[in-house]
DNA sequence: TCCTGAAGTTTATCGCAGTAAACCTTATAG
DNA sequence: CTATAAGGTTTACTGCGATAAACTTCAGGA
């Protein structure tokens, strides 16, 4: 599995643990509970196979990710983009902006990170 | 269902079909066999979903997308900033430029895009 | 009249993501 | 000692997306 593909359950789970860690396993299990609706078996099951697969670390009860979350969003982007728009980063602000004007305050913000980004 | 919402094979799919469209069904059985691999069933299968679903037409074995390109790309890349990125451009754009450097051509490109969205 | 191929449906199998019940082990408060 | 809570694991069911085998219907050529 590549590394950072993350299924429905475990992209919310993991995005709960990065708002979240370092927690304790047990205040997870609350946690998950309270936001997921998940038993405490699930949790386990779910948190067991991320850190097999080295996306979070369980220690003495002490939960927390090893997958940065920037790493993780800078994955998923590219993957979507690559897959809905043919890997072009402007027909996918194309379409993502045709429903959704900027204010000039925005636009310039928008600008600003593409120049850090060029040369 | 919401209406937009593709799953992984039915994303391909739609894809092959935008690109051939419109298209005779019997053309597309050969399509998708050869670019998908799909047995003749399977892709009949597929291509009534999707016209259930009100994203296909399939008239007298000429089959087109009543749903347009643009406005699935739209849906999807809300979606994922939506999902991901805490509904974010800004957010979104700076993950992914953090490992895809631009040309001073492109850069210019996605400036004029946003600014076209501006106003 | 029979055959063939186009066009499509009915019905099923199968793997996997999602979820959890039930069980286990160890520490520790009473 | 012993009941309870923390911190798990083992095992399994279930629904659904992906895929297809087998059947049906009908038009048109030999």
């Amino acid at each position: 599995m590549e590394p950072y593909k993350l299924f429905e359950a475990e992209h919310k789970f993991v995005h709960l643990i990065w708002e979240h860690e370092p927690i304790n396993s047990t205040e997870l299990v609350k946690l998950s509970h309270d936001k997921l609706g998940w038993k405490k078996s699930t949790t386990y099951t779910v948190l067991r196979k991320l850190c097999e697969r080295g996306i979070l670390r369980n220690e003495d009860a002490l939960v927390s990710a090893i997958v940065k979350k920037a790493d993780a969003q800078q994955y998923e982007s590219q993957t979507m983009i690559k897959k809905t728009f043919d890997g072009s980063l402007p027909q996918f602000l194309t379409a993502f902006l045709k429903e959704n004007k900027l204010t000039e305050k925005e636009a310039a913000e928008l600008k600003r990170i593409i120049e850090e980004a060029a040369e």
